[in-house]
RNA sequence: CGGGGUGUGGCGCAGUUGGCAGCGCGCGUCGUUCGGGACGACGAGGUCGGAAGUUCGAGUCUUCUCACCCCGACCA
């Protein structure tokens, strides 16, 4: 077989790359940091969109949509948020072009300077949270639970697609509420739909925990997140929940009358997942022959290859299809039958695989004879032949068990991965030989958190609400430790 | 913004001492093939990233410039 990636072990980063590329997901533009999302990898992003939209709403969101352009003097009112934000902001400072005076190409009009500098959104807190100062009067208009789906542009150095890319696709929910008890739940509740997402249909498993004072989101009181461990041992935050207290309601003067007729700031939420998960998607599942993908959000869940030599079998064959999609699509299921005469079936099977795609069926001469189907999964690599009566409960049942085993693979991989570790020595070597997640004492200051970085590469990804809070003490320091937090070198 | 690297057909690359721009993949036509990335024959496709210079002659040498990639600091 003709090798197309370059495997993890070899170089799990090109792998990576090499993989994004190959399986037509997305590439990179004319614009440096900016990629283009292929059409296969769009219809994975809008999969998880439709969930997620779905999951969201049910929780009683609405979804709107505000301006990607935030007027310069917006961001700055929030100051933890400005000086968070500043280094990576895109700006308008012109609204016109005019031909160039020698004639060749065309140039920014001077004259066309606005008055107010634009910023392209990194994040839509103060725009939104302005415009919320209008809709906001009384505790009967609470609690505000507005999402929306949008793309945001931060200024990265260096980029890699779907991990990091200068625009990047996103939702964002900003809501509003009366009470800080509710915001908390909100905040939390949010937690726990990322969670549940990336577990049931990304067949991810996930941590959830409270972020560092570090890393927490800028203008935040407290930001949590959900962090998957990759193959490579390191771990990506995959989404984030913030309690915003009140600090932009102060910041914009969102008040409201609450029933005894008092005036309060409002209370109010953010979070958001991005294109990001695409990313995790990819390296959670996948091997060196492709991608490896959830039946849950796989674009295409079975693709049917036709294998024959004359015209006349294939005739035979396109027969026994045609009942095997009615089947198939009627339980539910999406299907493709590539009769393409352009490529051989070698070749289809290796492209699927690439593609990962979850379930291939192949049928030819011998399976019409015989009335069979051979089956083949994506993730285990197994083919099997299955008598065609009753196809359709055969390929749910499969589809059903890919979900649970990548997901159990992922699961296995995280715990192999996952190190109790008491003293700093053992830290260093495995961060330095394994990397994964290492459950660790801290003292909690930020001067250990930053010498644990500078020294290791290391970051506390969260300090976890899963795992019991067993006193202990600082693995550098000495110091006393409430409990266990997650350190991890991250993407 | 530091360090390293690369720009030659759609993609991946070779190009020696400066002397007719090549190879593999892909693409097109035809034929044989088709149960794990088939094979043969013929064919199409290039102002060698850009500008200036040296030279009888530049993909190759010099200077400038632009772009992209990789590794770091910053970040979802």
């Amino acid at each position: 077989m003709a090798k197309v990636l370059t495997s993890r072990k070899e170089n799990y980063a090109q792998w990576y790359n090499d993989l994004v590329i190959k399986a037509d997901l997305a590439e990179n533009s004319a614009v440096r940091g900016c990629m283009v999302i292929k059409p296969y990898g769009y219809a994975i992003w809008e999969k998880m969109q439709a969930v997620l939209d779905k999951m969201f709403k049910d929780t009683g969101h609405s979804n709107a949509y505000f301006p990607i352009f935030i007027p310069k003097s917006f961001l700055s009112r929030e100051a933890d948020h400005v000086e968070g934000f500043a280094k990576e902001c895109a700006v308008v400072t012109h609204y016109r072009l005019k031909n160039s005076e020698n004639g060749k190409g065309i140039e920014v009009d001077d004259t066309a300077r606005l008055e107010e500098e634009l910023v392209v959104r990194p994040t839509s807190e103060t725009i939104i949270w302005n415009t919320y100062k209008n809709w906001i009067q009384s505790y009967r208009d609470l609690p505000l639970l507005i999402n929306q789906w949008a793309n945001v542009v931060r200024w990265e150095m260096r980029t890699r697609l779907f991990l990091r890319t200068t625009e990047f696709l996103w939702q964002e929910g900003h809501t509003a509420h009366s009470t800080k008890e509710e915001a908390m739940e909100e905040t939390l509740k949010i937690l726990g739909i990322y969670s549940e997402f990336a577990r049931n249909w990304m067949a991810m498993p996930v941590e959830i925990g409270t972020k560092t004072e570090n890393e927490r989101f800028a203008g935040a009181v407290e930001t949590y997140s959900i962090e998957a461990l990759m193959q490579d041992g390191k771990a990506l935050q995959s989404g984030t929940s913030h309690f915003l207290g009140q600090n932009f309601a102060k910041a914009f003067d969102v008040t409201f009358l609450n029933k005894e007729g008092k005036l309060e700031h409002v209370w109010a939420t953010s979070w958001g997942v991005s294109t990001r998960l695409m990313g995790a998607l990819i390296m959670a599942h996948s091997d060196d022959r492709g991608l490896v993908l959830p039946p849950k959000l796989a674009p295409l869940q079975v693709v049917i290859v036709p294998i024959y030599k004359k015209p006349e079998q294939l005739g035979l064959i396109g027969e026994k299809v045609d009942i095997i999609m009615k089947k198939l699509v009627d339980s539910g299921i999406s299907v493709k039958y590539d009769d393409r005469d352009t490529q051989k079936p070698g070749w289809k099977f290796a492209d699927y695989e690439l593609k990962g795609v979850p379930v291939r069926l192949a049928l030819g001469p011998r399976d019409v004879e015989n009335n069979t189907v051979e089956v083949a999964r994506r993730d285990t690599l197994r083919k099997e032949v299955y008598p065609m009566e009753g196809i359709e409960k055969t390929v749910k049942n499969l589809l059903g068990d890919i979900q649970d085993n990548i997901y159990k693979n992922a699961l296995d991989f995280k715990e192999r991965n996952t190190f109790l570790v008491d003293t700093y020595e053992e830290f260093r070597h495995i961060t330095e030989t394994k990397g994964g997640f290492i459950l660790a004492h801290w003292d909690g200051t930020k001067e250990t958190e930053e010498k644990i970085n500078q020294e290791t590469k290391s970051t506390i990804r969260c300090i976890p609400h899963n795992h019991s809070g067993e006193a202990g003490r600082c693995m550098v320091t000495g110091k006393p430790s409430p409990r266990r937090v997650i350190f991890a070198k991250a993407y």
